[in-house]
DNA sequence: GCGACAG
DNA sequence: ATCTTGTCGC
């Protein structure tokens, strides 16, 4: 009993062991009312990609402020699914636990796919902060009545900050080392701007 | 009533 | 998310 609930604790804080992270991200085409989701792996910490796939379906659910999950997790799971390799940890485009209802796309993704997950979103939705320092790796908290949840990460100098917060069986602290050990000199973290390139030219 | 609002 | 020209900066 003791030990379980130690397992669960340090499970919760990060992944015990990662090799392998995935990206994923959507787009949608207005024109065709279809999104296309992308997941690609990478290794890790070295961030190589080393795998790619697509899924596409057809979207009837409205983009609802709040209801993101309902529009995007379909394709999300769907590319993931055909991925070889099963990830250790996945990036997710969207929030996680800074949510209305603290439940986001990241949270949905990796709790449904039993992979620890993170939100990487490149825009608020809810909570206050205070503008993070102007060097890449300068964070504040971000705060939705009177509790912390998430962070507001500046991941290079020069360009806005991007929200992250916590999708799935990992702690926010890590979550964001996680993110910024992800960055490679651009804002978006690898695993998320691959994902991002392959839905968006995949989309054509 | 008014403004805010991941993708 | 998408549409859309030029433009500012490295």
């Amino acid at each position: 009993m003791q030990e379980r609930l130690r397992a669960r604790v340090v499970r919760a804080g990060r992944p015990e062991r990662i090799l392998r992270v995935a990206g994923l991200d959507a787009h949608y085409d207005p024109k065709l009312r279809r999104s296309v989701g992308a997941a690609v792996l990478l290794s890790w910490p070295e961030c190589v990609l080393e795998e790619s796939a697509l899924a596409c379906r057809s979207t009837d659910f409205p983009y609802v402020p709040g209801l993101l999950s309902f529009r995007e997790a379909p394709v999300l799971l769907a590319a993931l699914a055909l991925l070889r390799t099963r990830p250790d940890l996945l990036f997710v485009d969207g929030q996680g636990y800074a949510h209305p209802r603290r439940f986001g796309l990241a949270c949905h993704v990796g709790l449904l796919a039993g992979i620890p997950a993170i939100g990487v979103a490149k825009s608020r939705l809810v909570g206050e902060f205070r503008e993070p320092g102007a060097a890449a790796g300068a964070q504040s908290p971000l705060y939705d009545r009177e509790e912390v949840v998430g962070a507001v990460v500046r991941t290079r100098a020069g360009t806005r900050p991007l929200f992250v917060s916590v999708g799935h069986g990992i702690a926010l602290e890590a979550a964001v080392a996680l993110v910024l050990a992800a960055c490679r000199g651009y804002r978006l973290p690898e695993p998320t701007r691959l994902a991002d390139h392959l839905s968006r030219a995949a989309r054509r």
